[in-house]
DNA sequence: TGCTTGACGATCA
DNA sequence: GTGATCGCCAAGC
C-alpha cells in the first residue's frame, strides 16, 4: 500500500462515500477520478475492494443499473437483498428506478 | 515475455 | 432501437 495504489485508493474512498440508499456506476467513479481510468479499470478496483468491508461495492453498479457484480459476492442474491436492505428496490437483477437512487460522485462530492 | 480475460462504456453499423 | 466492435489498464496464466 503506500506508495501510489492507483486510484484504486481513490475508488475505494469515493465508493466508501456513497450515501446509504444510494448507488453509482463505474463510469461515474471513472469520471469523478478524471477519466484517468476506464470503466473496467474501476471493476477492477471493486474485485480487489470486494475483499474490504468498508467498501460497499454492492453500491456500485454498471451503467444499466444492472448488478453484474452481484456474481462476485459469494452468492447471487447477496448484493440484491444488501441494496433491498438499504432502501433500494431491485427488479430483475437491477436497481429499480435506478436515476433517483443514482448517485454522481462529481456531483454531489463535487 | 506475451496473450487472454475482466464487476464497463461509448460509438459505429 | 438493437447488435457488435474497439478502447481502457491491470492481473493471471
Amino acid at each position: 500500500m503506500a506508495k501510489n495504489q492507483s486510484f484504486f485508493a481513490d475508488v475505494y474512498e469515493v465508493v466508501k462515500l456513497i450515501p446509504r440508499g444510494r448507488v453509482t456506476s463505474y463510469g461515474a467513479i471513472g469520471a469523478y477520478l478524471g477519466a484517468k481510468s476506464s470503466a473496467r479499470m474501476v471493476g477492477w478496483a471493486m474485485n480487489q475492494a470486494h475483499g474490504m468491508d468498508d467498501v460497499p461495492a454492492h453500491r456500485v453498479v454498471n451503467r444499466s443499473g444492472l448488478l453484474t457484480g452481484k456474481h462476485c459476492f459469494g452468492s447471487p442474491t447477496r448484493m440484491q437483498e444488501l441494496l433491498e436492505s438499504e432502501g433500494i428496490v431491485i427488479a430483475n437483477d437491477q436497481v429499480c428506478h435506478f436515476t433517483s437512487v443514482f448517485w454522481d460522485p462529481s456531483l454531489e462530492l463535487l
